[in-house]
RNA sequence: GGAGGGAUGGCUGAGUGGUUGAAAGCGCUGGUCUUGAAAACCAGUGUGCCCGCAAGGACACCGUGAGUUCGAAUCUCACUCCCUCCGCCA
């Protein structure tokens, strides 16, 4: 959430923010809410003060003997007169949040303009596409070929959009995040977190899925939970509602977690195989910084993502979301996509984005400076390190070898026990 | 699931209707003293929000939300969380 003051003097800005990410929160109505909202305080303000000064008065009075009956009186109608101030004014409270909730975060100065994908800039590519001297399969056959993954029997247990990995696959699918958070967590100075799947509604709404989002995730609605969409929901909300020391930051998490999706407005897209489910496995980073060192931090995490599909040897790009494809809470986004040959597609696999205090102010997460006074908030910024699925798919792809098997990259080997290719059984 | 107990500032802990945002101690910060440190002593030390250029001032906050009262940390109700014991359980 914007901070109101930024907006009362910014509300242009706001706006133009609210537009370019296609939202529609009434910024003319906050604005007016609020002035009215304040108004309202400061008289009430000034009632307060004359009561607190009359109350005293009462003992005082009494001490001498005197009779209290016209104080009373006088305060009962000084009594009532604040309550009206006063339920006017919480009247106001649920109005103004709502709004403020609803409008999304400011792009940061250097994003490209422009309106959806098609206004992003390709930042940076990383090793060359593979060459086949025959026409790669899409990973769906792959797997069926090499006994990877049950798709009917996951539809059978679950429905469509979830997945059985089995024998190879499912080792696979473990080497896999667990080669990302070894390496996060040794090389890049993460420290690593498991975090409960389900949250509560708080969580959820201080890093910005709700209330916008509900629809796209699972609620346990018995006890009002839901299942995380991803790892930055448990983890950037351990620290919601805490004062950090200065000497703290930056904080690096990096935690796995199943992450569960709805997919609701993308219903009849990418059906077949792994890359659009329900539910799949990720690792993902999170940072907390000072707002001074965000921009920077970014770009290490950016490097960090990166470092896992080097190691990998998996090409990719990294791309700049312009302003009409940012996500609602981010000021600023690289997207990292790899190659996929078999369906011949660039696939995300990350999203690294810096939300300055946008979160923070939402989940009211702040620091105390060394020096100087007061509390300011963080800078929150999250990156997948990677996502699994698509990364699974073009690593299959990628390898794939013209009789169906498909060679392992050199870093994943201690992790399955040496095996260095999937062959068909 | 059953039965009890509890929630106060960074921490410990007092406070059961009236200048209590809150005693005391610890911690922390600055100062005095000291060659330096410790000890001792002195001073300071929550957050939010509004008005104000500022100095400063007002208001709110004692788990959360309602209520009683002229006046609530203190009384009433609901909720949440924590602790202890019993039961159940991977």
């Amino acid at each position: 959430m914007l901070d109101l003051d930024f907006i009362r003097k910014n509300p242009e800005r706001v706006k133009a923010a609210v537009s370019s990410k296609h939202q529609s929160a009434d910024v003319a109505a906050l604005l007016s809410f609020d002035e009215r909202y304040r108004q309202l305080r400061a008289e009430r303000d000034r009632r307060r003060h004359e009561q607190t000064e009359k109350s005293k008065l009462v003992p005082q009075a009494k001490k001498r003997g005197e009779d209290v009956s016209a104080l009373l009186a006088e305060m009962n109608v000084l009594k009532d007169r604040i309550q009206a101030l006063e339920d006017e004014a919480k009247a106001l409270e649920g109005p103004i949040r709502d709004i403020l909730l609803q409008i999304p975060n400011v792009p940061a100065a250097d994003v490209p303009p422009g309106s959806d994908s098609t206004g992003n800039v390709e930042v940076r590519r990383w090793g060359d596409p593979p060459k086949f001297s025959f026409k790669p399969k899409p990973h769906w056959d792959l797997c069926q070929g090499l006994g990877l993954v049950d798709f009917e029997r996951a539809t059978k247990i679950s429905g469509s959009g979830f997945i059985v990995y089995l024998g190879d696959g499912a080792r696979l699918e473990r080497a896999l995040f667990q080669f990302m958070l070894d390496l996060h967590t040794t090389e890049h100075g993460y420290t690593e977190v498991f975090p409960p799947f389900l949250v509560n509604r708080a969580s959820m709404t201080g890093t910005g899925q709700l209330p916008k989002l509900e629809n796209e995730m699972y609620c346990a609605t018995a006890d009002d939970l839901f299942l995380i969409p991803t790892a930055e929901v448990p983890v950037t909300n351990l620290h919601r509602d805490e004062i950090l020391q200065e000497e703290a930051l930056p904080i690096f998490y990096a935690a796995y977690s199943a992450c569960f999706r709805r997919e609701a407005g993308a219903a009849g897209r990418d059906t077949r195989g792994l890359i659009r489910v329900h539910q799949f496995d990720k690792v993902e980073m999170v940072k907390f910084t000072r707002p001074e060192t965000s921009y920077a931090e970014l770009e290490s995490l950016v490097g960090n993502a990166e470092a896992v599909l080097q190691r990998l040897g998996l090409p990719y790009r990294v791309i700049h979301l312009c302003a009409g494809d940012l996500s609602f809470s981010a000021a600023k986004c690289y997207d990292i996509e790899l190659w996929a040959p078999g369906v011949e597609r660039w696939l995300e696999v990350s999203s690294c984005s810096n939300f300055e205090d946008f979160q923070a102010r939402r989940m009211n997460l702040r620091y105390r400076p060394s020096e100087g006074k007061g509390t300011r908030f963080v800078h929150t910024l999250n990156g997948s390190g990677v996502a699994l699925a698509r990364l699974f798919i073009a690593l299959l792809e990628c390898f794939q070898r013209e009789d169906g098997s498909v060679a392992l990259p050199e870093v994943l080997w201690p992790y399955l026990r040496g095996q260095k290719e999937l062959r068909p059984k």
